[in-house]
DNA sequence: CCAAAGGTAGACCGACCTGTCTACACACAA
DNA sequence: TTGTGTGTAGACAGGTCGGTCTACCTTTGG
């Protein structure tokens, strides 16, 4: 296998799971059986492969979320689709995510607190990325098609609710149910309104 | 000045602002211009220090959101004075708080992933008692002293909101005002649903 | 007056960090 | 065959970390 992709791959499980600074490069060294010039000879900082690691992550992160709500033809749905696969993602049944350990982007950030930092602006682009990936699926149903505007506040609204349940899975490691109450989604997403 | 106080004063804001594997003992010393052997009269390592940040931070907190949904008579009216107070921190309105940097303890938590940690412990704790202070003063209104689970329910949907609130500011630099719209927060209030 | 408590200043220790460098092994193309 | 690129193994440099310790100063109460 690639050795650079390999390398990846076994700093960002790593990362995800201990946190940036947590992990230095000696262990991802041993964890990817890798000597240490070798990695150096693929990145020329730590920073430049925590990079590499976003990128890889938003990708799949991407990937995996558009898979779960492809084919959602009204808010409801949709509202449905995501928050059924955040709470899976939290139980653990999400392998192509890893073990839950809340949003790798926000723990990230939360290492990173200058907001001009290379990093930093990665954790704030994957979750422009998804808002617009939220924005776009809305668009397209029938009843927001004409309505740009209440599509990006739903988008919103979903984008804060999906937030704050994986913040809050990640601190006090429990799983909020309560937004897969169809009534509650239905309230939730009401177009009329 | 009691010197204690003041070491956990200045760690507090240096921890909040730039996390705390990236400030050192030496730069609280500096910051609070105190030696060495005076900060380990007082705390016996650096988790100690962290934990008694935590708990101001946690005491401070709920004092000024407690102020600031305080007299909430009805779910929608707590909801508008929520939000309201959260933006107004997003907005570095909130000087009891100091600047805006996101959730302490969401932020501290993603330094310190295992769940059985001292400091996790902390953070898991504060959010519990957020989520408390809301269900008590949701209990307390009229519409909802006879249905404890639908109160239940209601501050688990304001928490999430609040904590997705924090943290989309934290990582976009953006603030939601969306949240603040009254039909929106008629919707999402709706006791009779 | 003097002992005790608590402060300052900062040298120092061992551990760990990122990143560089040397020495050597192997594959492969010119 | 030989040079080049890529790999391994790991010593090493220079710096920072948390934490200990010595030496000295200041306040205060008996």
């Amino acid at each position: 296998m690639d050795k650079r992709t390999h390398i990846i791959n076994t700093a960002l499980d790593a990362f995800y799971q201990k946190g940036i600074h947590s992990v230095g490069i000696n262990e991802i060294l041993k964890l990817a059986n890798v000597a240490k010039k070798t990695l150096y000879n693929h990145f020329v900082s730590k920073e430049e492969l925590v990079c590499a690691c976003l990128e890889l992550r938003d990708q799949r992160f991407n990937t995996w979320l558009s898979k779960q709500i492809v084919n959602c033809t009204t808010p409801q749905h949709l509202a449905r689709a995501l928050f059924a696969a955040i709470a899976s993602w939290i139980d653990n049944k999400a392998p192509e995510l890893g073990d839950f350990n809340g949003c790798f982007f926000i723990n990230t950030a939360a290492e990173y607190p200058q907001s001009d930092h290379p990093i930093a602006k990665l954790c704030a682009a994957h979750k422009h990325a998804v808002l617009n990936l939220l924005i776009d699926t809305l668009s397209q149903t029938t009843q927001l098609q004409n309505q740009p505007a209440k599509a990006i506040e739903l988008a919103q609204l979903l984008m804060t609710l999906k937030e704050g349940m994986i913040c809050q899975a990640r601190v006090t490691h429990t799983t909020n149910h309560f937004l897969q109450s169809p009534e509650l989604l239905c309230r939730l997403m009401d177009v009329q309104a």
